[in-house]
DNA sequence: ACATGTTGTGCGTTATGCGTACAATTGTCA
DNA sequence: TGACAATTGTACGCATAACGCACAACATGT
């Protein structure tokens, strides 16, 4: 065996470290702010001035970023590239319609998601049919992965044994006050949805929004959100069957196998 | 002046190539072909295979993309880059009530769309009310700029002398039967709609759809796609007026000023 | 069987990106 | 208005990190 240079010191020959570093660079514009400096760029990604000036520069030359005056922005070409996974799975074509048909029939927006790290990754949306109400979620949006139902629901369909540690190992930040904070109750939740099929969370990431949430594929999920009280019980029931239905039905259209 | 460097063979010092390649190599996954291999990107970049592979494997590092043996595919981390640019515009929260809204009211689906290079870029789209068609277009979707309605709204929102050069250039796809092909004939729309502030176009990307875009923004256009002959002349004229107060209602809302 | 096309991976070379340093600019308090 | 502080833009020497040739192992097809 040669002697492996260790990993601390000596980078993997295999990784192109300036492309890690730039995509670091593109990776700080989250939408939280709409527009941002270099020496803040430079900040939150903790490299060097010049350093995230060339990442940003470089952007701006394959169009993805926007330079006016002292302000970097995004442009709208970032969404080729999500455009370029929705289309490698279909979600347009044999998603998108489901979702759309089963939320008008039921009422409610339904919304698909995966998972990405420890957030749950919002993949496709329908639109609430007669819905005044609105999240403001987008493809793209990421969701807490442990308060809400999305998430659980993504954990619950995880091995078991991986749990504990990721549960454990978050900050556990308390969103609502009916937040759960006792990672062991996070976990109870967690197996009865793996157990049940399904999951419901109220008011634990926006207080009085029940949330309510059925796995499609290993690692998709299929949600929705309704105001408590807004429905009865027997109106989330009516839900999780709806839900229920529409993974049948994307199950059987079998969009869905690779993540 | 210092003597700048020819810009033939000296690279600027303010562009990180490595970057720009792992891009590239990005890029290529545009959904066509659900999975690529090391030679296909390597073939697709113009890149050595070499460099292909540490870009692809730094992207797999970084966890865009997932390795299947030998076949490297997007993951939905890609999704979390157009979220930024969604969230930074405000899109889930002001521009989509808005679409669904209206376009509950037409009972037609409504798209918002900007730029990108010589395609018009689908930034959101409302579902249909009750409509059964959908044409698997999703945020991300690029389409034609010269045959579809909200293609030649963009270009009638860009300063008229730059059009001909646009125009005249590109090899004149035919889509359809419909497909105009003459440039000037083209640009005869694109200055028709401008001066009209909407246009609508027939079959001529995909036979038997009429479409029909206004203007919202100085990039940004608004349109709907119905199949010819579902509504009348009067209800092309119904969608029209939806659009046009849409497009009202999101200059108030001034979300779209950037953009 | 050979021929053709993959794929993975060393490794020497040198181009390339790094970051210090300085200059120019903006903002802020007296 | 001053002078100070904190940004920003840019250049350039140096060391490193990326390049791409080359080879070997494997697959595919004629």
């Amino acid at each position: 065996m040669p002697p492996t240079a260790d990993s601390s010191t000596q980078q993997d020959r295999n990784i192109a470290a300036t492309f890690a570093k730039g995509m670091a660079v593109l990776e700080v514009f989250d939408g939280q702010v709409p527009a941002l400096t270099l020496s803040e760029i430079a900040r939150l990604t903790g490299q060097d001035r010049a350093t995230a000036r060339r990442g940003a520069l470089t952007l701006v030359h394959l169009g993805y970023l926007r330079q006016d005056g002292r302000h970097f922005s995004l442009t709208p070409r970032v969404l080729t590239l999500a455009g370029g996974f929705l289309r490698a799975h279909q979600i347009g074509r044999q998603v998108q319609p489901v979702l759309n048909h089963h939320a008008a029939a039921l009422g409610v927006e339904i919304t698909l998601a995966s998972r990405d790290g420890d957030h749950a990754l919002l993949l496709a949306q329908s639109t609430a049919h007669g819905g005044p109400i609105s999240y403001g979620f987008t493809p793209g949006s990421r969701l807490p992965l442990l308060h809400t139902s999305l998430g659980r629901m993504l954990l619950a369909g995880e091995a078991p044994d991986r749990l504990e540690g990721r549960i454990g190992e978050a900050p556990l930040t308390r969103f609502t006050e009916q937040s759960l904070t006792d990672p062991a109750q996070i976990a109870a939740t967690v197996a009865a949805a793996r157990q049940a099929g399904y999951v419901i969370t109220d008011g634990e990431f926006e207080p009085g929004i029940v949330g309510i949430a059925v796995a499609v594929a290993p690692h998709a999920v299929l949600g929705s959100s309704v105001p408590r009280g807004r429905d009865g019980a027997d109106g989330l029931d009516a839900i999780l069957r709806g839900l229920q239905n529409c993974a049948s039905e994307l199950r059987l259209a079998g969009a869905l196998s690779g993540l």
